[in-house]
DNA sequence: CAATCATTTCAACATCTGTTCATATGTTCA
DNA sequence: TGAACATATGAACAGATGTTGAAATGATTG
């Protein structure tokens, strides 16, 4: 009826299976691997990055942030709503004031680990 | 001419001034924080994150990358070619077959460090 | 060389994402 | 309470990104 060159053509060929089943067995639940994705998602900004970079070296509240990256108050209010809502920074309020810290170790390990690879790989390795 | 709040209004208010100047003073080049998102932006896709979290467990070729996560084979080489790309995975070709492993330790470590992060934020902390 | 196969590349489409502008909260102080 | 101010939010637009299907490479084998 079908010969094997039609069903191929619809399907993805299989070299080592015992590789496939092996690795397929090994993988991690889609949903971590999702949640994953999307924590690298909200480093993966260069408006966010700067935020981070600047957190790191002091608290600070929205505007001066602003100020200190050149950019709109409403871009920097907007990119801290993402970094709150992944858990990667916190604030506090005080009056009308709110200052944004980094939320925990966890961030700067992750921050750092992230530059010393491509200091690495622009360093000729 | 201009009053105060005239002016102000097309600028960025700043409250704390020594804060700014020290954070900008210690805010690393603007092309390297941008590298940096760069990176971060690749780890940012859960499609590339499962091929990455497949090749830490064993180096294998692009069509069984595709069986393993049920994808085409196209789809799979166009982002094995960003991972290229941004050095986090590297080749080999054996005859018609190219297997594709991770380029080095950074990349695993940096996985990790993201994987344990987002343990620790769904476990309550 | 011709046929086959693994992989790559291309163009196109749909979706996602960041910024802007305008507006809404919420707080302080007169 | 009302004015001033710091921040947050919503809608909308522009640009970036991932997947797809088809066609193009590159490599092996008969």
């Amino acid at each position: 009826m079908f010969n094997s060159s039609e069903i191929d053509n619809c399907e993805v060929r299989i070299i080592h299976q015992d590789v496939v089943d092996k690795v397929v067995a090994s993988l991690p639940p889609d949903e971590e691997l999702y949640d994953l994705a999307e924590l690298f998602k909200v480093f993966g900004d260069s408006t966010r990055i700067k935020i981070l970079s600047a957190l790191l070296e002091h608290e600070m509240c929205v505007c001066d942030i602003a100020a200190a990256l050149g950019m709109t108050q409403s871009a920097i209010s907007h990119q801290l709503g993402v970094l709150k809502r992944a858990k990667l920074v916190k604030f506090r309020r005080e009056g009308k004031v709110v200052y944004y810290s980094l939320d925990d170790d966890h961030v700067k390990q992750v921050f750092e680990q992230g530059f010393s690879h491509i200091k690495e790989i622009y360093s000729g390795k």
